[in-house]
DNA sequence: TGTACATCAGTGAACGCGCGTTCACTGATGTAC
DNA sequence: TGTACATCAGTGAACGCGCGTTCACTGATGTAC
């Protein structure tokens, strides 16, 4: 019973459940979110459909799990390259190729949400581990940019969403940027709303880094 | 027979399918679009659910009609406001209005896409339309910016989604910049991330379309 | 080592539901002579 | 003006489907003595 160590069925129970997740996101993958079936899955596993309540509460529990593990993923990777060093375009494409990686994936974090759900507030807190990483390779890079803009005042002055970091207010502002930048140009590129427009979307990412890299 | 005169009948049936039309971007308001379903329209209207065949031709194709009015929303207001002549900021100014108006409507054009779907030849149109729009308040702009970039060197060859329009790839670069700068802002302000950060996202809203009418 | 018991994964039947869609039909409205 | 006909909105029954979820139960696996 000592914490560390993993009874048969428990290990068991645990690989189980990472099929029905692995199974959930193919289906999250050709059909959507709402495309999401437990029967469905049980089939594909060759289980009967009430099975699965053996692993998980229901449907909802089982997407919220997904979206858990989506923020927790890219937490992750948000951290590892921020402990890297390598600056704000080494997050930047960590970032994209993170989102590249599996489109519905990131449109579990960032895409449109239902009108009527609510995150539990442990993702709250991933959300805010993601942006105390991009919060602290802000910090590192400098300030570098043009004095304190109107925004910047404001920004002085409504800082909870950065909790107990130190950064200054351009540095607040650059994160914020740097966000809403990239996830503008990963929604539109990942919905294939550049389809068939001609140019490579990673050269319109790379120039827009390179602007992040630079001023503003 | 005359093409502009209505009849009685030709009235009503405009009027009864712009109720259901109504009644259907009330349910995507509330539950998404996936939300939507033809017999709950049917009942609030006081119909059976059969009725609504004589309007469109199923589901599918109340959605895409839904989908085609919002680009055309978009479409419209984005001409206006060209022709105004209120510059990049007034063009700015009116996307986030209109989006805020009815974010639901916002996600029909740029929200997560379901994988299997694809529009319809007349709505990319129309898409086309929109960027038209756009590229006629940023050539006015004048290209401002500083000298070409490599980006700028690749549009100048990948410029196929400019159509006939002969702006300069500056200029080019400059519309795509406008486009993905403020969808990122406006996609996360409407799908709530914002919410409990703490700072207006007017106000960045705002600071954004400064950097975008000053340099870049 | 063997026996008695507890745990728990998985089954199969069933429930109730709402969905999109078809079909034959009724009845009101409009049109032609 | 009245009559005969065509048009067409809307109904109600029905089809088949898949969904999430519950429940009582079986049978295998693990545990305690």
């Amino acid at each position: 019973m000592t914490a560390g160590a993993e009874s048969p069925r428990e290990r068991y129970r645990s690989q189980v459940r990472a099929e029905i997740k692995e199974r959930a996101r193919e289906q999250i993958a050709t059909a959507g979110a709402s495309g999401l079936s437990l029967n469905a899955i049980a089939k594909e596993l060759g289980m009967s459909g009430p099975a699965l309540y053996r692993y998980f509460g229901g449907r909802d529990d089982l997407i919220t799990e997904l979206i858990r593990d989506a923020y927790r993923s890219l937490a992750d990777t948000f951290r590892a390259t921020a402990d890297s060093g390598d600056g704000l375009p080494g997050l930047a494409h960590a970032l994209r190729r993170w989102a590249l990686a599996d489109p519905q994936r990131y449109f579990l974090v960032y895409g449109t949400p239902v009108p009527g759900y609510h995150a539990p507030d442990d993702i709250t807190a991933i959300a805010q581990e993601i942006m105390s990483a991009l919060l602290d390779v802000c910090a590192a890079a400098g300030s570098g940019a043009p004095g304190a803009d109107g925004f910047d005042a404001h920004l002085a002055e409504h800082r909870q969403w950065a909790g107990e970091h130190p950064a200054p207010p351009a540095v607040l502002h650059r994160a914020l940027v740097f966000w809403t930048r990239l996830h503008g140009l990963l929604s539109l590129e990942l919905a294939g709303h550049f389809n068939g427009m001609g140019f490579d979307p990673e050269l319109l990412f790379a120039a827009e880094v390179d602007e992040l890299a630079g001023g503003r």
